[in-house]
Parts: C-alpha cells; sequence; structure tokens
DNA sequence: TTAAAAAAACGTATTTTGTACGCTTAAAAT
DNA sequence: ATTTTAAGCGTACAAAATACGTTTTTTTAA
C-alpha cells in the first residue's frame, strides 16, 4: 500500500524515497511572552557540536508515531514545563537546502505564554532565554524568518481573536493590555480610546481589585471572560481590536 | 552532522529514524476556480488501486531534493498545465495516523487559477474534474478538512489582499466582481453600495469595452491595476474589501 | 501642608465608514 | 411602443473610528 495522499504521481512505488535516503521532519517553536512593555521570545544557545554557541529557536524531531502538533507541546513542555498553553502551526519550511548535510523540514509553531508561569530553573537547565524582539541575536538556519512570519501571523491573529490574553497574566489592567497591543502592533494607541474600545467589547470583567505596580493612582484589575467570548461568538458576534 | 532544527533533544542521535522506518512527506493541493457564480474545486478520482475509484485532492510525494512549495507548483503545472499562478502553503496535516499504513504527513497548499486559463485535456486525461463546493463528494483522508481550512485561509486573505482578481479573467465587470466576492463570503451583497467600496479602492481600470454576456445592457469590463496596487501599498494602504 | 505631577477614568465633538434604499439609464424581449 | 432587467449614480441615515478636553486619585516635591 502507498499513502494516499500522494496520488498522482508516483502512487504505486512503494520505495519513493531509496534506501539510504531519508527525510527527516522537525518541529520548531517561537515561543513568545510579554513583560514591561515588550514583546519576548525564548530562544537557546546550543552547548554541544554542531553548532554550539549558535542561538536558536527550541525544537526537535518529529518521531514516527507522533503527531507533528503532539511534538511542538512536548518541546514545550520539555523546556518550560508548561502545558495547556496556546500553540498554534504557524508555517512549515521545507527549502531543501534549509539545513546543511540534510534534508529536513520544520513545521513551525508559535506559542503564547505568560511569563509568570513557567518554570524558571528549567528553563534555565536547557541554556533558554527571553529576548526582548528588538535585541534578538541572529539565529540559526532560516529561524530569523521564521520569527518574522509567526510574528506577522500573531499581528493578524491578535486583531480578530483574543489571543493577546494568553500573553498577560489572568488579572490585568487596560493600560497593561493597551501597552500588549502597542507591542504587537509597533504603534502607540490613545489611553482613552483604547479604553472605550476594550471595554465595548464585552469581554471583560472589571475586579474590585486595583493594581498599583503601574501607577501611583493605581488601576482596576480585569478579567477575561472566556464564557461570555464563546456566546458571543454563538450569536455571530465579530471581534476585533 | 545532525539537522540543527532540532535543537534540543535527539541532537546527537543520528540515526533518529531506525533504518526500516521512513516518514513520507506529500504536498496536496486545492485549487480553486469561480465560474457562473460559484467556486469550484479541481479534484480527481483515483484509477488505480489502492483506493481506486475515491474523490481526492491533487498531490505528490516530495522528492528529497526539491523544496516543499516546488513539488506543490509540480502538481499543479501536472494536472492543469499551468506555470506561475496563485499558489500558498495552507497548512500541514501530520496526525500519525492519517495515512493507514504508513507515516505519511502531507504540507497543503492552496491555488487559485481562470477557469479560462487551465488546459482541458491534460485535466481530463488526468481523472480530474471541477466541481462546486457545494456539491463536492466526500474525499480521501483528511482532505475534506483540508479544503475546510483552505477555504477558511482565503476567505481571510481575500478580505485584505487583492487575491480575488486571481480567480477572476484578466478583464471583468463589476457585477463579477460582485459576484465572486458573495461566492467568498458567502453571503449576498448590495450591487449599490458593492460598486461603491470596490471603485473606492483606487486599483481598478475601467476599460472602453463592454461585456455582454452577463445582461442584456451589459457592463464596463475593467481589470486590476497591480502596479497601482503595490504604490498604494507602499504608502501604507490599507486593503480591505 | 500644600502644590505640582502623573496616570487612570470618563466624556464629547468631529470625521470617516458602512448600510439602506431610491432613481435613472441602456438594451433586449414582448 | 412598452415592459423588463440589470447597470450605474446618488442621497440619507447609522455606526464606528478618531481627536482631544476634563475630572479623579495618589505620589512626590516644594
Amino acid at each position: 500500500m502507498t499513502p494516499s495522499s500522494a496520488s498522482i504521481a508516483h502512487a504505486s512505488n512503494n520505495d519513493f524515497y531509496a534506501d539510504n535516503e531519508k527525510l527527516y521532519v522537525a518541529t520548531d517553536c517561537i515561543v513568545f511572552g510579554f513583560d514591561d512593555g515588550d514583546l519576548k521570545l525564548l530562544i537557546f544557545k546550543r552547548r554541544v557540536e554542531p553548532d554550539s554557541g549558535i542561538w536558536s529557536l527550541i525544537g526537535s524531531f518529529v518521531q514516527l508515531d507522533e503527531d507533528v502538533d503532539d511534538a511542538a507541546r512536548r518541546v514545550l513542555k520539555e523546556i518550560t514545563g508548561l502545558d495547556q498553553i496556546f500553540l498554534e502551526q504557524s508555517k512549515t519550511y521545507g527549502k531543501a537546502d534549509r539545513d546543511p548535510g540534510y534534508r529536513c523540514l520544520s513545521v513551525a509553531h508559535y506559542a503564547l505564554i505568560r511569563l509568570q508561569d513557567y518554570d524558571k530553573e528549567l528553563v534555565e537547565s536547557h541554556g533558554a532565554y527571553w529576548y526582548t524582539l528588538k535585541e534578538l541575536p541572529k539565529l540559526a538556519l532560516d529561524h530569523d524568518l521564521m520569527v518574522q512570519d509567526a510574528l506577522d501571523k500573531l499581528r493578524r491573529k491578535a486583531r480578530h481573536q483574543p489571543i493577546g490574553f494568553e500573553l498577560l497574566p489572568e488579572k490585568f489592567t487596560i493600560p497593561q493590555l493597551q501597552k500588549l497591543y502597542e507591542a504587537i502592533y509597533q504603534r502607540e494607541l490613545d489611553p482613552r480610546n483604547f479604553r472605550k474600545k476594550a471595554l465595548s467589547l464585552k469581554v471583560l470583567v472589571k475586579l474590585d481589585e486595583k493594581d498599583k505596580s503601574g501607577s501611583k493612582r493605581g488601576a482596576f484589575l480585569y478579567r477575561f471572560d472566556a464564557e461570555k467570548y464563546e456566546e458571543l461568538l454563538q450569536s455571530g458576534y465579530n471581534f476585533e481590536i
């Protein structure tokens, strides 16, 4: 039997790849975080040959019996200790010469995590660090491109779906939310109009607590109401921020 | 040496996949066309075992020395005879059990072609046919899902980028353009408002010809001005239709 | 002790964009 | 000649985005 996806050419060729030839599949994760007004990226410096000392995204081969997206989740868990976080396929990088010596393609995924939640020791033990996007060093292979593409997808998606909240603590203030979107969209927003817009979405719940860390006066904390958002979606709601 | 993408786990394992195990990579193409007010899809009925008689997307294995997107272009050329058409990666399907018997993942691409241009004989000779989206038969494997996902991407992308024109003849009328967007968005649009919106984008050039096929009165033909669009993009233009 | 500073929070005016829908025009069919 | 149909133009109204003034709360410095 032959994979039925490859339906036209070579459909009856059971040995499409020669015995001594192999195609590797890896996954790389673009892990975004947000703190102090800046988008950050989790990258690590390889400590073993080859490419020791080169910064790159975290990744792994996809195992033969493993779903590709499970591989990405596995990597993320290995490095950050985190489960159940926002993870979405970004793009597959399949240039024949993208990895010298081997034929290896990579299915990139991007993840959004809260910088308060991850396992700091685990991250350190893997030689991984958070870098501000602007201060990002040159990365290995086509990883720079992967970051650019993922950032682009994040920007587009954030505008129409409430994924920004994945990057903030459970409780956040309106000014914090604004800074996040300013970082994502790379432009300043008017605080008064942003507040109006954010509250008009009807998915923020005002709490009876204030956060004093950001300003003298302190700002009320809010949380994102996921159930409310789902309800609104059912009734044909069009989220846009 | 080891692929540097797979940077964390197993980085020093040169034989990540056992000698007798192989991972196949294929590409499948979701080929969209537009005619007579309907979006159409190019699918084909397998004529050889296994899965003979099952409808599926057109596709092929990715060769070892071939870029993944080149593989998609090759498939498209093989079946339609067309070069240089809109082709974009949609998503990678990597469930371990998606293709029974083999471990095969597929990098899906979607293409937009003009139904006037393709090589009819070539298409027929491959057992391929155009199906209206609504009348689409059940497809093999996860191809139904691929179609849904690609359609979703097409809808999102068409709203913010002028890719609709890839589906129309070089010269088209405003009512034709409207029918296209009605098919893409699956809802009716007001002809007067649509015309206003379309012309306000400043990327349509009115020609001195009329098309009489669609109505008694006939409607003026327009063409999409790609250069003008690029100019507008440079000056921070936000296309939206 | 009070005044100035800073950011949160609320409000209002103006402009832009979207939506609903009436009217005229051109050409074919009756 | 009149009716029919869709193209094409215009106008009124509603909703949303934008710009920006004002008040409130608290800290810090005079």
